[in-house]
DNA sequence: CTTGCGTCCTGCTCGC
DNA sequence: TGCGAGCAGGACGCAA
């Protein structure tokens, strides 16, 4: 499930192996992986909009969306949903994987080309593509909040202020923080303190702050550690990310508080399913 | 407007 | 041992 720290990660693998090729081909196995809902251009893909002729000038990445940015000004905007991966496939041998359903193939100048494969059994995920930066920032970027690894309190108090929902829940919204999926608001929030089922609303000035504060060295670490393989997450190279080990709540439930060596809890919220401590977090 | 719930989808786990 | 039910959940559409 790849949340931003995985995405982060797939990027900085991504973006060296990548960076100025030019784009020579886009083979797309599934159609319905490219979803343009309420975009400007309905009707068949156009080679143009695909980045294809173009090189490859950005490898970039807003909230859990990775984003390839090509020199006519188009963009591709991955989004990985629960199951999807980005891998770039190593020599000729190998079996293809199942469930590939983009193959984008860059020219090298020095070597053979270099492909990358868009890869998502549950098929959550999809390919949005973006005709000009206009349309990336309006239709695509456009209602992200603030990047979860930099977020200062002032940045969301409002947000939380004015509802009622749940923390968690309120985390989760991508319009409230940007980035923040299941695994990392559980681990945010038992290091705040702070329970999951509290009213955002109901949080006072301190809690915020410190919140913030376990939000962004939760993001850090986990980056640092190419992120969370609990099945599918896995790095471009086949590698996968280090940072499960590092869960102090997520998927630990009946288990020992790592602070307090009270028995982790569950609890459903908005209909995700949550870990936590009874005693700390209050 | 805000909020919550159903839907999409496949593969893995668990219980009988 | 085999099989079916249940579960995992990000984003979005729709309804209250």
């Amino acid at each position: 499930m790849p949340e931003l720290p995985e995405v982060e990660s797939i990027r900085r693998v991504l973006e060296p192996e990548l960076r100025d090729l030019r784009l020579a081909r886009v083979h797309i196995a599934r159609r319905d992986v490219i979803r343009d809902p309420g975009g400007r251009r309905r009707g068949p893909i156009e080679r143009s909009h695909l980045g294809v002729g173009s090189r490859l000038r950005s490898v970039d990445r807003r909230g859990k969306q990775l984003i390839l940015g090509f020199e006519n000004g188009s963009s591709t905007v991955v989004r990985l949903g629960m199951s999807g991966r980005m891998e770039i496939p190593t020599g000729r041998r190998g079996s293809v994987p199942p469930h590939r359903h983009v193959i984008w193939t860059f020219e090298h100048p020095d070597s053979h080309s270099r492909r990358l494969w868009f890869i998502d059994p549950r098929r959550f995920g999809g390919v949005h593509l973006a005709v000009d930066p206009g349309d990336l920032s309006d239709r695509l970027l456009g209602n992200l909040g603030p990047e979860a690894p930099g977020l200062r309190p002032s940045e969301i108090s409002s947000a939380l202020r004015r509802t009622r929902r749940c923390t968690k829940t309120a985390l989760l919204d991508q319009g409230v923080v940007a980035g923040i999926g299941n695994i990392y608001a559980d681990e945010a929030l038992h290091r705040a303190g702070i329970h999951p089922a509290r009213p955002a609303c109901g949080l006072d000035r301190s809690e915020v702050t410190r919140m913030c504060r376990h939000i962004r060295a939760v993001m850090l670490e986990a980056i640092e550690a190419g992120g969370s393989t609990l099945r599918d997450h896995r790095l471009p190279d086949g590698s996968p990310g280090g940072y499960r080990d590092q869960h102090r709540v997520y998927g630990r439930e009946g288990a020992p508080c790592p602070s307090c060596g009270v028995v982790l809890e569950w609890m459903r919220v908005a209909e995700r399913s949550t870990t936590y401590c009874p005693a700390c977090q209050t």
